[in-house]
DNA sequence: CTGAAAGCGCTTACAG
DNA sequence: CTGAAAGCGCTTACAG
């Protein structure tokens, strides 16, 4: 592997002055660059960028961090963000914690060991505590989920909106009991998506009842025993609001072997628009997020404050449209 | 941020001493390292790998390059690749090249600038030109597909093995007339796929047709007109296999909406074995390949040969286990 | 327009 | 057991 050193000899200039090429420095003569470029050329030199990186006190390199990777929600999200790192030249290293505290510590001291110089957390994948400790320090982007009090850019849908729509729909097509399938814990865009259901029902003048509301994991077992426990509690449902569509599978899959207690003609609307609710059988009313534009955007937006290097934490949400799409269910 | 100077200025000894505390090397003096440590842990001090990787001329950092990430099956595989690159201390940064040359080129190119130390291609993402260009400078290993001719370590299951006993299963069942949806391109999982089919068929007696065979990429189109087209060159099927659970999937939309022109009763082996295969309707006989732990297993050799840096390239294949499982179809 | 030199923050062979 | 010093391969302010 040839050093900058030798492609300065070589081409009987400085290293000041190759470096220059490198950095399409306007300063230099063409005569000379064209002859260093030659030389690079012939001696298939490539900068170290250890080197640079070290020089320059910057990686070029953001992280990405993710709850899991087994939801094709995340993957569309990873693949925007991807993209996006891409079309800014940078590097992007993308890390699924699976609930693991060590896990999401390795990713944090890429930040702290100057490896990253920022990260975008997808979804609950920090604490709320974790992001308060790192906020003042480093530029972070949230992903889908924000917290109350925290000031860092958030991207994400109208989840208040979203779940009205969702609800609607429902109520639309006659349906008066509808459960909701929240996701696991009590995150921002659960408040708001029960928000939107609340009040969907409220226009429709449908009483609110809160055993209709349960939390699940993206699991078939937490999912199933979710539904017949809300059915359990004397509650009748003829509709599910789901979290995923993942969860919407799941139900579907119950439903089929008789191992949650609904009937095959209940109204089903999920959250996401991954692939799932298409290869259902029957296929998913959903709400389509815009997952890849989520990660293209949360990515574009970090690397945006990295270049501008003001320290003004512009709290902030950003809203993506999502969309209703009607299937069978 | 402070730096390793300062910590020895505050601790009263060199820089040196800081960095051999650092490095937990035993030659320090107990008194003396405890000093450090606690002035380190006072200073809340981290150290710069950004100067530590450039000293060392080593980043801890692999690269695995997949062709994408929509398919579940890649998620498995990228799950268990961030795991071992976690239980050696190693960074990997996982890229999906989406048919793109100049993504694949970015990846690359972390090699050539010194960023990666090695890279694990999954499936067919690299040329076999590009593999045979790179591996004489570079650590290679191959994740579930190998070139004849390329000597890196390929982490694959027996192939061949596994498409006789998928082929043998519908056999089992009194499927005679059975197509074979092959992946994209001929790699060499399909080839050997392909041995086992003709050696079970004819094993049973079952005269061997090509035009039963048809590859389709991993889109609802393709796979409807390549079973189509089956179908049309006057081949009257009674079973498939396919080379992914993906396309099992659908094809199971496609005879329920009745675009692909098959019974309801065909018998149905995909590979693969992601979670797909069981939230279709009706499941989805297959053979789960073990796709987290070829993820897992490709970083670990690709560490072990970073580790031990003899330039011994020990061509080989490392086969792990497939299990044929049996569902609805 | 170009070069000599300092320096980014570490590690390590060498001397003591 | 510890420290002074060289050096990893770049970039850039400064001088000319």
């Amino acid at each position: 592997m040839s050093s900058i050193k030798e492609v300065a000899k070589q081409a009987g200039v400085s290293v000041a002055t190759v470096s220059r090429v490198l950095n399409n420095d306007p300063v230099v003569k063409p005569a000379t660059k064209n002859k260093v470029l030659q030389v690079i050329k012939e001696m298939n030199y490539k900068p170290n960028m250890l080197a640079k990186n070290l020089r320059k006190q910057a990686s070029q390199t953001i992280v990405m961090v993710l709850p899991s990777m087994s939801n094709p929600y995340f993957s569309e999200i990873a693949r925007g963000a991807q993209a996006a790192a891409y079309d800014n030249a940078y590097h992007i290293i993308i890390g699924t914690i699976e609930s693991k505290r060590w896990i999401l510590d390795t990713y944090i001291n890429l930040l702290k060991t100057n490896l990253a110089e920022g990260i975008v957390f997808v979804s609950s994948s920090a604490s709320k505590e974790l992001l308060e400790e790192l906020s003042d320090e480093y530029k972070i982007v949230l992903c889908t989920e924000h917290y109350p009090g925290i000031d860092s850019t958030c991207v994400t849908i109208d989840n208040k909106k979203a779940g009205y729509e969702a609800t609607n729909e429902l109520i639309r097509r006659g349906h008066t009991r509808i459960a909701y399938i929240t996701g696991n814990r009590e995150t921002s865009s659960v408040t708001a998506r029960i928000e939107g259901y609340k009040a969907a029902l409220k226009e429709a003048g449908i009483p609110f009842r809160p055993e209709r509301i349960a939390g699940a994991k993206n699991s078939f077992e937490h999912v199933k025993e979710t539904v017949n426990g809300i059915v359990d509690k004397g509650m009748n449902i003829d509709g599910i609001i789901t979290h995923s569509d993942l969860q919407a599978s799941f139900i579907l899959k119950g439903i089929k072997e008789k191992s949650i207690a609904v009937s095959e003609r209940i109204g089903l609307v999920s959250f996401d628009g991954t692939f799932l609710a298409e290869i259902t059988n029957p296929t998913v009313t959903t709400i389509v997020q815009p997952l890849y534009e989520l990660g293209y955007t949360s990515v574009r937006i970090l690397i945006q404050k990295l270049q501008s290097d003001t320290d003004a934490k512009e709290e902030g949400l950003v809203i993506l449209p999502h969309q209703l799409v009607i299937r069978e269910t």
